[in-house]
Formats: C-alpha cells, structure tokens, sequence
DNA sequence: GCCGTTTTCGGCCCGACTGTTTTCAGTCG
C-alpha cells in the first residue's frame, strides 16, 4: 500500500491532467502538478494533518489544502470526481501515447467519441478520422506508430541499460572530428531508476557531422526528428535518445538546461527572470542588454544566479534549490568515499565466480575490506550447510589481508522468515563477521506482520544489515507493505543499517525512502549484492541512488575506517 | 491556484521540431 501521500500526489496529478486534458488554463495545471510533487516528497505523514497544516506544505494553497482535507475525511475529491465525469480514463491514457497530449486527446474524444487506445487505433485503421481538423495521413501514421510503441515498450528501461547505450553513443560521438565535448544529461545523469530517454549533448562549431554520425550508428533503428541543434532517434530496442548540438561556449548552459528535471529548470529560470535575466540553453542573458553573462561551465551558470553548483542528481526541485540559496546543500557521498563492499556472494552459493576471483577483483578496485556473505541454508535451492560455511571461513581467513592488504570479513546473507526469524541459532550466527539479512519470500504480508518481521530482524543482535529492504523488482516486481517509519526507528534504535542495493534491477532501499530514513536515524550500506565479478561495478548505481536519498557519507557504514565499521559489527553481540 | 527582497494583485520558463490550420498550434523535453 502507498503511503497517503503518495496517494494523495496521484490524485493531484489525475487532477492535473484532467485539466488540461479539458482545456483548464495552463497555470492552474502547473500549480496542481507542482503541488502533487511536494505533497509526494513530504516527509511528514499528512493524514492526520488539518486544513492548517496541509497550507504549509510548499504550492499547496487554501484551494488545494481544501481539497485534501475533503479526501483524508471522505475518501474522494468532488472536483476530481466531476472531471472524472467528464473525460472517461481512457482518454487520460490517450496521452500516453508518444506524440499526442491533451488537446488532441480532448478532440478525438469529442469529436469522434474515441476513449481508450484500443478505440483509437480502430478509428485509424477503419478511416474515421478522416477529415478531423489537425490530424492529416502524417499524423495518423504517427499515432498508430505511437500505439504500436506504447504496447511495446510502454515501460521506461533500466538505469544500467541506459548508461550502456549512453556511454557507447557518447564514445562514437567524442571521436568524430570537430566534436568538443560530448555527455549524456537528462534524467540518466540525475541518476533515476529508470529512464525513458537518454540525452546526449555534444558541442562542436559545425553541427552536421555529429547529426549523420548518430543517425547511421549501428544500435539505431529509426529516425524521429533532425534538425540542425537536434536529432532523435530510436535505438532498436526502443530507446530514444536525444542528441542536441551547441556551440562550445555554451556547454555550462546547454548541460545544465539538459540535466535538470523540467520542475528543477522552472525554478532556476525564475529565479533568472526575477533577477531580470533569462536562462535559456544557450546561456544566462541579461534581459535589458541582451548580454550573455554565464554559460562556458555549470558552476559559472549557478553562480551568476547566486547558487552553489547543485549536483545532477539532486536536481529534481525536491527542495535543493532552497538547501542551495541556504548554504545548506549536502556533502554527497561519491564512489571515492567507498572503503569496501558489504553484500557479495561466490560460487559457494548461487555466485559465478570463485571466492579467490571475487576477492581478487575487489582489490582491484582499491578496497580496504570487502565482505563474503553467501546465502543461508533457508534459501534452500543454494544447498547451504553448516560445515560449508565454516570451511569457507577458514578460506577467507587464509586470504585475509593476502590481496593489497584488503581485509576481508566472513559474513553471509540470512533469510528473514515470515514471522522474522532467521537461519541460525545465535550462537552460530556470532561466528560471523557480520550478517545481512533479506526478505527472499512472502513477498505479500499485510503491512502489520510485514512490519513486525523487518522490525524482529533489526532487532536481532547478530543482523547488521537489511538487505534490498523493500524486495522490489524494478518493472517486475512490486515493494513489500510495512510501515517505513516504524522500521527505520527499529534500525535507528537497535544499530541496524539499512542497504541500498545497487544491483540496477533492485536499487533498494528506493531513494525516497532513503531520504526519510535518514531523518528517522538510520545509516546505510552501499553494497552490490554481487554475484560475477562484472556485478563489482554496480556501486555507481548505488551511489546514484544514495545521492537522490540526499545521503552524506557519514551515515554509509561502508564508507568508514575498518575499525569504525567493526565497532558497529559488534551490535548487541558479547565480546 | 499559488505566491511575494518588484508585488496581497498580476503575474506565472524557454526553445526545437512536426504537421498542417500557409502563419502557427501542439507536443516534447
């Protein structure tokens, strides 16, 4: 179940789209779609909240407040209700569809009484909407193409995907001549989830070569949209990616235009225009003068705006410019700050590679310490036993130290059971170095047993670490149902950590949630959960994700001296 | 409908590309 104000922000932003779907003045819409975004990243629980209460929360005003309240008492929204009356759901979903928005939306259903996708496509292909002002023979072409993709790839692609596609067009465009400098921006650089188009910007004085280089690489299927300062196209797994071209003197600008959420460049633009500035890609203007007075790097652009550079995967106007204008933005943790990595298996259970190979390529990448945490015997398919456990422990002792100096540290990965119990009796389990432990089952609980069980598992003096908190599979698999806030007090007052998994289809704990269990206490590890060697390079992910949850690098347990770190291994454990 | 170091009223981000309405609306990012 959502938390009530996730709720609450879906049905603000229903609101929104209804309205401009019926034609409400753009303003309005904006204000309601600024409004569900800051009622969404609330920390505070609003149910409970009065009328009062709820005007505190950022763009949320007398009206919107009014309207809140009315659904915490009654469970449903009038206004929304009445709009709902008027545009089946249907239609929202028509806009869905790429290349069409709300007007057209509005126009196909009163005009030909079209309201779903599968109605659409059928008017195409049986000609109904011939003769309909503003859709011509292109336009149906496109749409039918649009529902076509939409059945295809509907859903946005992984992080790690699209960092693969990204870095390959970014490689083939840095080494066309002419081309200065080349990156990927957009929501990939902010580090998201999941991505629904990658962006690439490039500078060069003469755009046309870049333009043909991209359209013919090999990964690229289709062509949308070329112009002289922008191509699109769509690789063939039905990626779109972005290519825009600028001057080089206009890189800060072009990049900061390109990284920014659309809600995050709003703001920085109106702080521009109050200013009596204009912030475009091409650079910071002064609006009298039409001098152009920032625009080489982001720092300069940021800072003729009187900010701070705010770092990409901030930038979601999740109240970083606020933090900025006050001098308040956080210290980010980044991969420098990783000493070692707490959660990765070998072959010993479900890993590809063997225990010397996995240590052998974490001392590659510099670490101080690095964990062995192989399955538990509950997770029965891994075929786990006590005898191969402590056979393993007497391999990791004779590595120990053997690789750089890197220590290693014997742990392994428990199954916490339906009513939080785990693998081992204690005694056993205070043979470890340390103890992850994650939910591999049950998926379904109602939210009080849920929480019960997380909660019981933190409360066990030998586990150290939740693994993936929220068991998501990114597009496969919904978060369990707990109560976050009960369990991030549980790790708070018991010394547990929780991870953030940095293996792209999980990501967990999600970023939102990690940024509320940070002001609940809690800290974290940044682990990969690593099961071949290539896993090893999933920590980007994982700090991605850290870096949206706001986190500083004092509250990563992996990112402290060994010492530090066994101090807090120790947990309730005698000795 | 919200908001205020210019404002309690009068504003509200900016530009590229497409298709079609031959001068611009719609969509997208």
């Amino acid at each position: 179940m959502q938390r009530p104000n996730d709720v609450v922000a879906d049905l603000l932003q229903e609101y929104a789209d209804l309205m401009a779907i019926t034609g409400g003045e753009a303003f309005k819409v904006r204000v309601y779609e600024m409004a569900a975004r800051s009622v969404g990243g609330y920390a505070q629980d609003i149910s409970g909240m009065n009328p009062a209460g709820l005007r505190r929360i950022p763009n949320v005003g007398t009206s919107i407040a009014a309207k809140i309240d009315e659904y915490l008492r009654t469970g449903a929204i009038h206004q929304l209700e009445e709009l709902r009356g008027k545009v089946p759901a249907g239609v929202r979903r028509l806009t869905t569809i790429p290349s069409l928005g709300p007007k057209k939306a509005m126009t196909l259903y009163e005009e030909c009484g079209i309201g779903s996708v599968e109605g659409l496509e059928a008017a195409i292909r049986a000609g109904r909407l011939h003769g309909l002002h503003g859709f011509g023979a292109k336009t149906e072409e496109n749409l039918l193409h649009g529902i076509a993709l939409l059945h295809k790839t509907g859903a946005r692609v992984r992080l790690d995907v699209a960092m693969e596609v990204a870095e390959e067009i970014v490689d083939a465009l840095s080494a066309v001549p002419g081309c200065e400098r080349c990156a990927y921006a957009g929501s990939l650089r902010r580090m998201k989830d999941t991505i629904g188009d990658v962006d690439i910007l490039a500078t060069a004085a003469d755009s046309a070569a870049l333009m043909t280089v991209v359209q013919g690489l090999p990964a690229v299927a289709e062509v949308i949209a070329h112009g002289e300062t922008k191509t699109s196209v769509r690789t063939d797994t039905g990626l779109q990616v972005d290519l825009r071209v600028v001057a080089p003197d206009s890189w800060g600008a072009a990049l900061q235009y390109f990284t920014g959420s659309r809600a995050h460049n709003i703001r920085t633009r109106e702080i521009a225009v109050h200013q009596k500035l204009k912030l475009s890609e091409y650079g910071l203007f002064d609006v009298a003068s039409g001098d152009r007075i920032a625009s080489v790097d982001e720092e300069e652009v940021y800072g003729r705006l009187g900010l701070p550079w705010i770092p990409p995967t901030l930038r979601e106007d999740g109240g970083e410019i606020e933090a900025a204008l006050h001098g308040e933005l956080p210290i980010l943790i980044t991969d420098a700050d990783i000493r070692g990595d707490l959660h990765t298996h070998t072959d010993l259970t479900d890993g590809l590679a063997s225990l010397e190979e996995m240590v052998a390529a974490a001392a590659d990448r510099g670490y101080a310490y690095y964990a062995i945490t192989d399955h538990a015997p509950k997770l029965y398919m891994q075929r786990m036993a006590d005898a191969k456990a402590l056979a393993q422990r007497d391999q990791v002792r004779r590595l120990d130290g053997a690789c750089g100096g890197m220590r290693l540290l014997h742990g392994t990965e428990l199954n916490i059971g339906p009513d939080g119990e785990v693998d081992w009796p204690p005694e056993f389990l205070a043979g470890f170095d340390m103890c992850v432990a994650s939910i591999h089952s049950h998926f379904s609980q109602p939210r009080p047993e849920m929480t019960r069980r997380l909660v019981l598992a933190c409360e066990n003096p030998c586990v150290n670490i939740i693994g993936h908190p929220t068991a998501r599979l990114i597009g496969k698999r919904e978060p369990v149902d707990a109560d976050w806030a009960e369990v991030f007090a549980a790790c708070a007052r018991t010394g547990t950590a929780l991870e953030i998994n940095a293996f792209p289809d999980r990501l967990d704990l999600p970023a939102d949630l990690v940024r509320l269990a940070q002001r609940a206490g809690v800290v974290f590890a940044i682990d990969t959960d690593a099961h071949a060697v290539p896993h090893l390079a999933h920590l980007r992910y994982g700090i991605g994700t850290a870096q949206r949850g706001w986190l500083t690098p004092d509250r990563v347990i992996n990112s402290w001296p060994l010492s530090r770190l066994r101090k807090f291994l120790r947990k309730g454990r005698s000795a």
